[in-house]
DNA sequence: ATTATTTGGTTTATTTAATAAACTACTTTA
DNA sequence: TAAAGTAGTTTATTAAATAAACCAAATAAT
């Protein structure tokens, strides 16, 4: 029987922000907007999604006088990210 | 920069679904319901979904006197199934 | 100096998709 | 023959994704 798939991950563009803090570990908001290529408003909803269930931490400052928006993964994140993988493939017969 | 998934695999049921008739073949509705726990009216829903787009053909039939709904997978289905794949691999670090 | 324009977002509204509920048609069993 | 089960579809509801509108401050142009 295939696993339940946790639905905060499996979005796009919830798993594409993941995916970045996975590899870079610190990424600011613009950054990911570009590697995501998504809207502001869209990456603003599901930055605060991941940041309400606890897979990523926000931390909010100033690079100069310019707000800044930067998204770090939480180990819990992490953890949730790897049991994701590893019910798709199940899916994806890997 | 991360390619688009295929928003119509991108959905938990439909990916269960293909995920099921990519290793079978052919399966009937009643199968396909019990491998996903779906309920009717949602795997009728994607069912025809996959069907419209044609990534699988339906064949409606009796089994005796009951009615029968069998789907299979599609060339065009398999192809799409890989892509995405080889998409998701991307997003999963693969 | 004041008026665009750009940056970096948030909030609200709209659209789309997923799920659930209700219904149809027929069959089997009590 | 009435109740319950099978195999679904259709319609309604809920939730999610996306887009549009907005806000605050900074920088650039007139």
């Amino acid at each position: 029987m295939l696993k339940k798939l946790d639905p905060i991950l499996h979005s796009e563009l919830r798993l594409a922000i993941m995916s970045i803090l996975i590899s870079v570990e610190k990424a600011d908001f613009t950054f990911i907007k570009e590697k995501t290529e998504a809207t502001s408003g869209n990456l603003s909803v599901q930055i605060t999604k991941l940041e309400d269930i606890g897979y990523i931490k926000v931390e909010k400052g100033f690079k100069g006088k310019i707000p800044q928006t930067t998204c770090l993964i939480t180990n819990e994140g992490k953890k949730a990210f790897e049991q994701y993988v590893l019910d798709l493939k199940d899916y994806l017969k890997l």
